[in-house]
DNA sequence: CCATAATACTAACAAACGTTCGTTAGGAGC
DNA sequence: GCTCCTAACGAACGTTTGTTAGTATTATGG
């Protein structure tokens, strides 16, 4: 086995993730999906065990690449300014990468059957606890304001989640831009300043 | 007829608005409804003509709220500073008062059916372009700074409409407190100044 | 006190749902 | 040439879905 998933496994995945995301995961049958990748409803049980299963593949995928994105920028020896910044460039180019499934992340993972979903919700509260800790680190070296780290950090990533929602790959701004103008809203808010 | 909706009525929407926000549309039933209210699910039809109607009352009720709070704001003479700050507070407002409600409005409406989706949708832009013109008063006026004004918009509405995920009416902190710290965080972003 | 709505019930509908079934076609490996 | 495996088929399963019909019950107003 040298690929973690067959060619038609990664059809059906791809697939799905643009269905979740356009009409949501209840709204999507497993026909859908079996249609989209040019097969029949029953067989995509060859290659999964139930339309749950497609959805949990779907959401870890796209949490492992926030993980993968986010571990370099903490492993760095960079200052917490920098890691803070680096951080954000990072969650904004995973989002980027895949808009689809950065939506189906962000919220079709409550649809995960009961157990699921709390194990899923874990997992995406260590995410943002690794943003957390870079704030909490920020101010207390003194880069960031003394604000509530909690709030902080969802006022942060409510910012960032949500750029799927505007983000177009063929728009005007790159990614690299958007995540540029993120930081400095996030750092220096909206008001003019006089220097 | 006194009154807009009937009592029964306002208890279908009510338990809809909750069972929407935990589940998603499409995972509620009309029996799961009608059970939340005690009747049989025919019986929801005496006041509904179908579950669309039920979800189209939910977000236009919604809707209808923040435009109403940030109506005065806009017509108020107060200057754009204020009169932003004023909107974000109103719209957290809005928010704080029937979480429930403002998870439908921000999530659910595209379940609408397809015309509906698209008049609502209508709906939402035209709200979203009210703040966008108190985002571009302020910029010509020199109180913020010149970034674009539609990401600017689509930064604070980010930021604000997900306050429903995290605010806890028991918690710590006011609607109101909320509303100061997210202007505070949108105008002056997190950034320790050294004054 | 009766006429007339409004509201509720029960039962049923057709359609769609996720899933399972037995079967089959086509290679791969011995 | 035979077996095994995978992936697909088409049909069916039992359940749930939104909705409707016919009927009963409850309130209301003249």
């Amino acid at each position: 086995m040298s690929t973690l998933t067959s060619p038609k496994k990664e059809q059906i995945l791809t697939a799905a993730t643009r269905l979740f995301h356009e009409r949501g995961y209840h709204a999507t049958s497993v026909r859908d999906i079996a249609d989209a990748v040019g097969i029949q409803g029953g067989s995509l049980y060859a290659h999964f065990e139930s339309k749950d299963d497609v959805l949990w593949d779907i959401v870890n995928l796209s949490a492992d690449a926030f993980f993968a994105a986010l571990d370099p920028v903490i492993r760095s020896n960079r200052d917490t300014n920098a890691k803070l910044r680096d951080a954000i460039i990072a969650h904004i180019g995973v989002i980027t990468r895949d808009l689809d499934a950065a939506a189906v992340y962000t919220t079709e993972w409550r649809h995960l059957a009961t157990e699921r979903r709390t194990e899923f919700s874990a997992r995406r509260d260590a995410y943002e606890s690794l943003f957390r800790d870079l704030v909490r680190v920020g101010i207390r070296e003194g880069f960031l304001s003394p604000v509530d780290e909690a709030y902080g950090t969802l006022f942060i990533l409510s910012a960032l989640n949500y750029v799927y929602l505007w983000f177009r790959p063929e728009g005007r701004m790159s990614s690299e831009a958007v995540a540029r103008m993120m930081a400095d809203f996030i750092f220096d808010g909206l008001r003019r300043r006089t220097t």
